[in-house]
DNA sequence: ACCTGAACACCGTTCAAGT
DNA sequence: ACCTGAACACCGTTCAAGT
């Protein structure tokens, strides 16, 4: 028999950085951010929690790990398009922004948690990196490509971040699209009443593409008129 | 002499939902988010924390309320804007999304609290019905009203979001763009070290106006293709 | 060098008991 | 009816002491 209490098979199990933001990721995805405890956390790697103290200074600061990892995936699928044969400018500006959304939907809570800290890690900047080089090489300068980056990302975040809220009720309310349904047609809001169908329609993904398009067309129709 | 520990000058200081809603947001502005407890809003309202609980289910429900209220500033520019001589569709748009933000503005972390919550109260849901409004009746079909709203209000919450990260440091990071900015020139981002100087700009104002413009552009073109 | 044990100063929430 | 007091089951973080 193996001691059950024992997470994996080792022995003394000695933390490092790596393990612990594999184990609190792992932990992310069972029991959402609210349930991400030092303590719970410390439980899960077999280890007191003040141990974690020596590899992150901070609550913060093994949160800011987690979102750089989870951004790991984002920027492996940029670097996989640079090589592609080029697309067209807003086709690889499409599959960039796409792969953001698919790495924070791939962690339970993953838009919250990056939404929360500030990674400023080599996979966050290869991210961001590429993408600005994509509207670099579309012909944008250097001041739009900043802004477009942040556009892109900022809807992104939000839009996976209510995507996320909507999916797991978390802490807090009913069965979400009840609820709106119930106010809008409880009050006298007529166009809300007349958009309903859409407005609960849990199809995310047409939901970010067609602010991912709006975004796309805008920056084509400003690209034309400086070229 | 008035008592010194009492929050306001009258006697038992009798608790409701708008009394205990007004002093969370006082509190809120003065502390941050972080620093909004059960414990301490009692204190500031002259009671013990337990007594919270009798108009409020839930800390998250007191939170939502909190959003609800805040979000009564972005409904009141939206109906004053909608008995205003019929502006251009674009311009009405516009003016909604800057309200929007305004209001996540006014409160500290306000952008947080907003997503962090879901609001379906008349506030939200007549700002909500304005702007569906203005979109359907620019000619947009109910379908694209609803999305364009979700674009909308996804873009500015997560670009409030990042601008009130980045204004109050918060619990965590150094002076924030000086993050960046060493984290840019220690590695290989050629991307960003171009565009640096826009990237660590703090005219949010900017930023937020060229992502809006951007999606008001890309509705423009949309709705030109169906006319 | 790395982890444990124990403590400090808190949390949200519940609920009998008082008034 | 409304609030207090006190408790329950937790938190993040620190740090002497052990190994």
């Amino acid at each position: 028999m193996t001691p059950p209490s024992s997470p994996t098979r080792g022995r003394p199990a000695r933390l490092d950085r790596a393990r612990t933001v594999h184990t609190a990721l792992a932990l992310l995805d069972e029991s959402g951010l609210d349930a991400l405890t030092m303590r719970r956390l410390a439980d899960a790697l077999g280890v007191q929690a003040g141990a974690l103290y020596r590899h992150f200074a901070t609550k913060q600061d093994l949160l800011t790990a987690m979102a750089e990892h989870m951004l790991g995936q984002a920027a492996d699928a940029a670097d996989a398009a640079e090589t592609t044969p080029a697309d067209d400018w807003s086709r690889r500006v499409a599959h960039l922004a796409r792969a953001l959304r698919t790495a924070l939907l791939a962690h339970r809570d993953g838009a919250r948690l990056f939404a929360g800290t500030h990674a400023t890690g080599p996979n966050t900047l290869r991210f961001a990196d590429n993408l600005t080089g994509a509207l670099r090489q579309a012909g944008f300068d250097d001041e739009q490509a900043a802004r477009a980056l942040y556009a892109i990302t900022h809807f992104t975040t939000g839009h996976t971040l209510e995507e996320q809220a909507t999916l797991h009720p978390g802490t807090g309310q009913p069965p979400e699209a009840g609820l709106l349904r119930e106010a809008v047609t409880a009050g006298t809001y007529p166009h809300l009443a007349a958009t309903l169908p859409t407005l609960t329609s849990t199809d995310y993904t047409t939901h970010f593409e067609y602010g991912l398009h709006l975004l796309l067309s805008g920056l084509h129709t400003t690209r034309q008129s400086t070229h």
